[in-house]
This record gives C-alpha cells, structure tokens and sequence, in this order.
DNA sequence: CTTGACTTTAGAGTAGGCTCCAGGGTTTAT
DNA sequence: ATAAACCCTGGAGCCTACTCTAAAGTCAAG
C-alpha cells in the first residue's frame, strides 16, 4: 500500500491533486489507517495512471468520470460509447486547433509586415493593424 | 455619442462587458450624461474596435493593456517593444498549438483501434489503451 | 401617468483544475 | 524525547473573462 505522497511522487502529481480527485469523485483510496491516512493499492495505482493517461489524452475530470464509470463496469458497456466519447473529444479538439491556427496565422501577419526595430512605434505596422476594422 | 448598449451592440459584445473591461482599467466611456449614463464617443468606439482586434488576435486583457499603452503614446515606445509582445504571443501559441496536436494524434490513435461497434466494451482497445503505461 | 426598457452600482457566481492554509494529529529518525 | 516530516479536514483563493443579480434611478412611448 502506498501513502498519499508516495503515490503522488510516483505519478508526478501532488497529494493535493489526489486529494481533490477524490473528492470530485474520481477515486478514493481503498483503505484507511488506523489513524485516517489513506493508503492506495496498486488498483487504485492502476487507476490513478487510467486517470492521468486519459488526461494526458485531452479528457476533462468529468469526461474522466464517464469513462472510469465504462472502465469499471465494462460487461455493461459498448465499444460504441467509447468511441463516441473520444469522437466528441476529438472534434472539440479540431475546433480549438482551427482557432489556433487562425491566431498564429493572425500573428504571424502582422510580426511580418513589422520592422520590430528600435524606431518609435508611431508608424508601427502592427498597431495600425489593429487599429483598422 | 452611443449609449452603452448601442456601442456593445456595435461591437458584438454585452454591455456587461464594456462594463467589465472599464474596470479592468481597459476603457472608461469618454463622458457621462448628467444622470451618469456612461456616453461613448467615436474615439472610445476605435479604441474598442483595437481591443477586440487585438483580443480576436489572441492577446489577453492584460497583455492589451499593455498594447494600449503604446497605442495611446506611440511616440513614446518602440516597433521592437511591439514585435517583443506579439513575438511572445506567438510562441505560446505555437507552445499549445504543439500540445494540442499531440492530443489530437493521440485521440485519432485511440479511434483508429476501436471497431466502435455495439459490442460490449469489455475488450474495447481504447480503454486497454489508457489502461497501459 | 404609467409601463417597460434602459441605466447605474457593488458584489456574487461560473467554469476547470488545482493550490494553499490553518489547526491539529501521527510517524520517523536521531 | 523531541524535532522534522508527514498526514488529516474543511474551506478559501487563484486564474481568466465574463455573466448575472438586486435595488434603485432614468428615459421614451402611448
């Protein structure tokens, strides 16, 4: 069994993120000490590494919870809403990389048309591009 | 001289928001009328016209604050200072842009792997794939 | 003159994911 | 035996950019 901070470190998270999983419901350690310290199992272990992969993978904490709930009663779901939730994931991630994009685009534009020399920025091309529109 | 509805209505924006932005210290209506409607001129229209570019670009609350600074005293500042600010910007950008990339080849991954059929999930390889690690 | 739409203010609430704090108990090493 | 390092809880605070509320004043139309 491992105490909170060595399950933290062993995760390269903090015992105040475990913590705060557990009180959004992610999970729990499995057992107590006599004197109230939680003490994790390599499932929780197992878990936990579930958890930090799938945020890896661009998942919130309550998408996280959806999938646990899949993960931890497999017989009772289906391949299909798996990957519907990765679908959905997956398209909000396009949406935000299309806006991105559009942004680096924007500020690329206009770090080319400036000459981000040491001359006074009255004529400077970048701020009259933001001023037009 | 718009009322504040009429200017964020203009602008595509909430009259909460010119509100909001006033107490950011972004801008304050130029006038008030005598029962204190805040009363907007066409300057206070332009340099809320360059907040929203400069937003639309990317930039923060505070990091147009900064810009503004300079846009309202040019002379005072330099093209390099801008360059510097929009140089900055970019490379966060480019910064989650990468990040957000690997997510998406990570997610393509997992939905490539799964039939996404209505079989049970109990062998579903997106979920064998976040338990790994 | 009344109704309804608009405005004002200070301040609270929202989302997401932590991060930290105080005040107290426990464990471990010396 | 004591000091350092750890753990507990409940709850507050942080960040960004809003968004909303309540209570009260103002304005325009009919």
């Amino acid at each position: 069994m491992y105490k909170i901070s060595e399950l933290a470190a062993h995760l390269g998270l903090s015992a105040h993120t475990l913590r705060y999983y557990e009180k959004c419901g992610l999970i729990a350690a499995s057992e107590r000490s006599e004197s109230g310290y939680r003490l994790y199992s390599e499932a929780d272990r197992r878990q936990l590494e579930f958890i930090k992969t799938a945020k890896e993978s661009g998942f919130t904490l309550d998408e996280i919870t959806n999938l646990l709930s899949i993960e931890l009663d497999k017989g009772s779901h289906t391949c299909e809403e798996v990957a519907q939730l990765t679908r959905e994931k997956l398209s909000e991630v396009n949406q935000r990389l299309r806006e991105l994009k559009k942004v680096k685009t924007t500020l690329e534009r206009l770090l080319k048309s400036c000459c981000g020399g040491p001359e006074s920025a009255t004529h400077c091309s970048i701020l009259q591009a933001l001023e037009e529109n």
